[in-house]
DNA sequence: CGCTAAGCGGACTGACCCGTCCGCTTAGAA
DNA sequence: TTCTAAGCGGACGGGTCAGTCCGCTTAGCG
């Protein structure tokens, strides 16, 4: 169904401002906050979702179909392990800017965003440890689980993720 | 001064309620779950510790002095970059039992105890250093910032601090 | 333009939680 | 055994936050 046009642009405001108070402060950031830095009611943040966690989850899967985009773009560099390693820098970075991806991380739900991410990173994982550039005893969940530090220390994270001498 | 003996008996049991609080649910324990716990009503909690923040550091500072000692004590063992693998190894294993110990690395504060466990890791890692165990471009403090990672990924951790090929 | 349902937002509820306070209890010295 | 100060704990205040509700407003159809 289609939305009121001041409606339409309450949603627009509000899911900007909700992206912008998750990044800023991760998930324990309050419907209030987001409800005033959009110009709303904080009622109206709860008929467009019924839950402030369906708000995060909403805000959380734009996040991982870009994530997951970014990976299958990485997948068209010919050197394996260099598109492994640039992705990993890519998302560390992205990371880096939004606390919400690092709250979401730890909590790990099964979403069909979140697969297709799993699914994009293993592709690229796979590739690069069949090329040798990369341990054999990872998934691409520990790759994940990884890049919040990958964010602070990309370096140790790359070099501790190749093949052990 | 010297406690009356029922109330060092409710302290006792409120710092071991405290520290397996903490321990369980991080920073984010409430007063009333440990007071709970040790069996003491919360006003009995504010007695003996001004605020939270204060019990808190009162646990944190007695986990910090342990490792604190662990660190002196890997320095026995003879061969530079064994002793300061095993010493992260066993770090990662306190904080994998213990999400307060994580949520204290990120705050981060300069109390006297921290210092000493940071004074400790310096010399073990400047050890190992110079042995050529370790790469040059890392601080005590990144040591100690990475090892919440180490306690899911040790062997990657480690590896990634080895000096780059 | 008039009307109506969609939309709005702020008051309200209830659940926590930190920290204070005060009347009751009791350890333990005399 | 008596007495008193140390100790206790629960009621209370003040604050935050998620989620509900309802009377007022307004978009936009006919």
């Amino acid at each position: 169904m289609k939305l009121r046009a001041d409606a339409q642009r309450n949603l627009d405001r509000l899911l900007e401002a909700a992206g912008e108070c998750f990044a800023e402060q991760g998930a324990d950031a309050s419907i209030d906050e987001i409800a005033r830095r959009a110009g709303v009611g904080h009622g109206t943040v709860f008929r467009r979702f019924a839950t402030k966690e369906a708000l995060l989850a909403a805000i959380l899967a734009g996040h991982m179909l870009e994530l997951a985009n970014d990976a299958e773009a990485s997948y068209a560099e010919p050197d394996a392990g260099e598109a492994f390693n640039r992705f990993v820098r890519r998302v560390a970075d992205a990371y880096a800017r939004n606390r919400a991806l690092v709250d979401a991380m730890k909590r790990c739900e099964a979403t069909p965003e979140v697969d297709a991410l799993v699914d994009a990173v293993e592709r690229l994982l796979h590739r690069a440890q069949e090329a040798g550039a990369v341990r054999r005893d990872v998934t691409a969940e520990d790759v994940l689980a990884l890049i919040p530090t990958a964010s602070s220390y990309p370096d140790i994270v790359l070099d501790g993720l190749r093949p052990p001498r």
